[in-house]
DNA sequence: TCATTAAATTGTT
DNA sequence: AACAATTTAATGA
């Protein structure tokens, strides 16, 4: 893993967001003129350099994020030390809320894997939205459900033996529309950080993204793997 | 814009 | 883990 930077620096450059960062941003589109105007107003982007802190275990929550560009993992360290990656989070996937709603401090790390720009609204102003906007209320009930979702899917991957059904399963979350609608046909990941992400070797990884080409379930392409049938990735099964 | 070189990523053992 | 092959990015004329 890359040298562990200050996370200070995350903070230091942020600057407003362009209209097209904007138009990325999913939620914004779900607001009336003057609760998107208050959203525009509070939201900020930073650039995050690989092994840049997004938070950190612990921290007060003070932003509610998003990822427009890039791929970060989300992961705690266990009783045992050891270093446990729960999920990436690809472009279009908004975290945190969990904690933000509860105004605790954040329960896991957020590290950018690649070169990344991650969106922030205060905390305060995430409150402000919940209280006016329907249709904010609306994208955070969806959020949080299709992720409980993905949750129980995690599980079940945990317990999967077979590493090329691991890669399919890790895969399609990744893919997950609704969570992670920036990601588009074409998710840009290496073979090396979705091994990171799954937890196997790059060459094993190489092999089952190999497999899932053959039945036609993605394309590999050089930095990125773009998905033809999501419903085979889904449902992958022994082969 | 093109050719050359360096760096990143993939494929294979 | 190591190495070769391939693709992209960077450089400079």
């Amino acid at each position: 893993m890359a040298t562990v930077n200050n996370e200070s620096s995350l903070h230091q450059r942020r600057r407003p967001l362009t209209d097209q960062e904007l138009d990325a941003i999913p939620w914004i589109h779900l607001l009336e003129v003057r609760e998107r105007e208050r959203a525009q107003d509070d939201l900020r982007i930073a650039d995050a350099s690989p092994g840049d802190y997004v938070c950190r275990i612990g921290r007060p929550v003070t932003y509610w994020f998003g990822v427009v560009d890039g791929l970060l993992k989300m992961s705690t360290d266990n009783a045992q030390g050891q270093t446990m990656t729960f999920t990436g989070v690809p472009p279009g996937g908004w975290f945190g809320e969990g904690t933000a709603l509860k105004r605790e401090t954040y329960r896991y790390n957020i590290q950018a894997l690649r070169k990344s720009r991650v969106a922030g609204l205060h905390v305060d102003t995430f409150h402000w939205l919940l209280d006016h906007s329907i249709g904010f209320n609306r994208f955070v009930m969806n959020q949080l459900n299709e992720r409980l979702g993905q949750f129980i899917a995690a599980r079940e991957i945990d317990r999967l033996t077979n590493p090329d059904i691991r890669v399919a399963r890790s895969l399609a979350a990744l893919f997950n529309p609704v969570l992670y609608p920036g990601v588009g046909e074409l998710l840009q990941i290496t073979q090396q950080e979705l091994a990171y992400l799954v937890g196997l070797s790059r060459q094993r990884v190489n092999q089952a993204l190999a497999h899932l080409a053959a039945q036609g379930a993605i394309r590999i392409e050089y930095g990125g793997l773009r998905v033809l049938n999501l419903q085979a990735l889904r449902n992958q099964i022994f082969i």
